[in-house]
DNA sequence: AATGAATGAGAATTCATTCAT
DNA sequence: AATGAATGAATTCTCATTCAT
């Protein structure tokens, strides 16, 4: 109900766009709300008001819609990554544009998805495992490998770390959207205290 | 024939109980190998030798297989995890021995799941989001928030800091059991170094 | 209806060994009377009364049962074709038992897929381009090609005579079927004396 | 663009009746290739550079397609078969002619068909059991008996020879068509020997 | 007229679950 | 209990046809 574009405002090649775009946020909510062999091309198109026939004049598969998902997260995310690399002097301030983007970054999805809709149907568990994010992630840990071999600690495990690096940032992620307000700020200090000093080094609560 | 369940040799003689239990390993291995939604129910009977009947004899549906499976696993889970919890003097000896103890279950668990299979037909990317290890890490982050608070540092962010620990232990644990020879120990070692002293804690590689 | 074996009456066995026959029956109907590619799986199945799954206990695919139809077909009729063969002193006493074969075969089957239903619901023009057939008339064919290369004309076009044989024998067939009552003798007679002798040797009517 | 039928270079200014005739060129070729029941709409229009929505402009349904097709082959054969027939002065002659203007036509249509495409892409096996050809067809087995009736040998069942006639005179053309060269005048040759004296009257082989 | 996106009925196939034996 | 054939809803995808532009 909430995206279905359709039918008459507009010229055509908007509505094919917008079209198009409908389909990709409803396969991202679907996704995230049902998991990725649970949802179906049915519950997809349901959320947008177009026919099964519209899916298929758009995406030529199941599969294709979820490929373009995950490029499109990346093509968007990839930029804002780079940039942090870019601008970073050292480990820890890579560490931390990094965690800071990808939690804004998510902040805002998760805020896209949840827009408009009633606080009943508000779905506090999303499935942060969408082909997009783990698009993302492959991303991240590639990025954090680079900065760890460069940045300082060369004789340190580094699939390891760079494995939980992902972890914890993900999963302190995860519980950040849950909170209210989403802090961002505080909860990315969390994490990069937590990887560069561990359990002495995390901030104290007032 | 017709009465007894014969074609697997060596099930010769399965009682009530022990039926049960080949199923639960069937879906255990099946899970494993081909994720949650793709198992079928058919998947898992073929390896028990059983019928499709016989299956819904003792479990009502496809879901509550699962679901007993997770029970299962707490059930074996939990009295290790209480043993670490008494002996344990400290924080960081607590963490240890609930990590140590985490990764020689799992190991073991893919122990039995590639036994007696040709090298040939190894599974080396082991699901280890099974509903089995998802009620284990509960029970693990539940006995680490109450360590926390017990122990040592307790003004800090409990919630997030067991999430951070679980994210640790199962990722380094994940990479863990793709490396061989599979080395609990080490594994282990990382990962308590590294929540409690982060980075610089941290031990080098020869 | 007409063909409904199913559920109660007799053992396992017997059902699971008639419900395959009722699955080719109708599929063999259903071609004749819809085409190869018209005829659909619930076309088929609507007529034996069962279920869509249970189609797909007995043949792996809709190709599957075309190429079982087709199977069945041949298997039925070589045997008898290679008796002609046997017992023929020469070409035109091959041919006529061929024809004649061939002739009581289809007016067999004709009288079985037509037999138990109203007057009003005969079909009268089957298609007789089932693979079933085709795979007889390669049957034919063949044998024809031996024949003239052995018993007579061997400076012929053989390829283009067995051919022309086979044209003539299957049309003369088919009208054959739509006439009451089928004289599979006297159309044998005709198409015979047309291969061998052309117009001036073709029986003149009373 | 928006508003000319482009697309394939030299079709530019087609006027209705020029799209109309480029549908049914389309078609016939789409369905000799394909199958009638293979060819979808979208595969004929491809070919004509028009679209979906043009072909319902020319034609109400799929179907009605077809129905022209055959049409338009009547309309052309026809008048050749009349000719024939004026021209003939006994059954032979007739039979002769009527059976060489139907290979000339369908080795005709066939170039058109093949006409400027790789040798590569050839279609060796046209499928002749268009709409179209059943039409010709009838129009020459109506013509066969009425030849018959009038010409020589009365007392034959007609019915059953037309038929055969027709039979023969396919199924030779058919073997013609896939013979390099293609050979019309010895095709005709050997069926009308064939049905006017049998297997006697056949041409040798050198 | 021409365009091509939208529609939706219908096709093949899968699979959890039931039930007669 | 055990068996496995039968069931039918649900899935992915296709395609003739319609209709707003």
């Amino acid at each position: 109900m909430s995206h279905s574009a359709v039918l008459s405002p507009g010229k055509r090649e908007q509505t094919k766009v917008a079209n198009r775009q409908a389909i990709l946020n409803a396969a991202r909510e679907v996704f995230a709300e049902l998991g990725y062999d649970t949802a179906t091309v049915r519950d997809i198109i349901r959320r947008t008001g177009l026919s099964v026939g519209a899916f298929y004049n758009y995406f030529r598969s199941r599969e294709e819609v979820f490929e373009a998902l995950a490029d499109d997260g990346v093509r968007r995310f990839r930029p804002l990554l780079r940039a942090c690399w870019e601008e970073a002097q050292d480990f820890e301030s890579y560490l931390r544009s990094a965690i800071l983007t990808y939690y804004d970054f998510v902040a805002d999805e998760n805020d896209s998805w949840q827009a408009g809709r009633p606080a009943s149907e508000r779905q506090p568990h999303l499935n942060l495992r969408t082909p997009e994010m783990e698009r993302v992630f492959e991303e991240v840990r590639e990025s954090i490998g680079k900065a760890i071999e460069k940045g300082g600690a060369p004789r340190v495990d580094v699939d390891y770390l760079a494995a939980a690096c992902i972890a914890i940032a993900r999963e302190i992620g995860d519980r950040m959207l849950e909170r209210r307000p989403v802090d961002t700020a505080s909860a990315c200090d969390f994490a990069v205290r937590l990887i560069l000093g561990g359990l002495p080094a995390l901030p104290r609560k007032a």
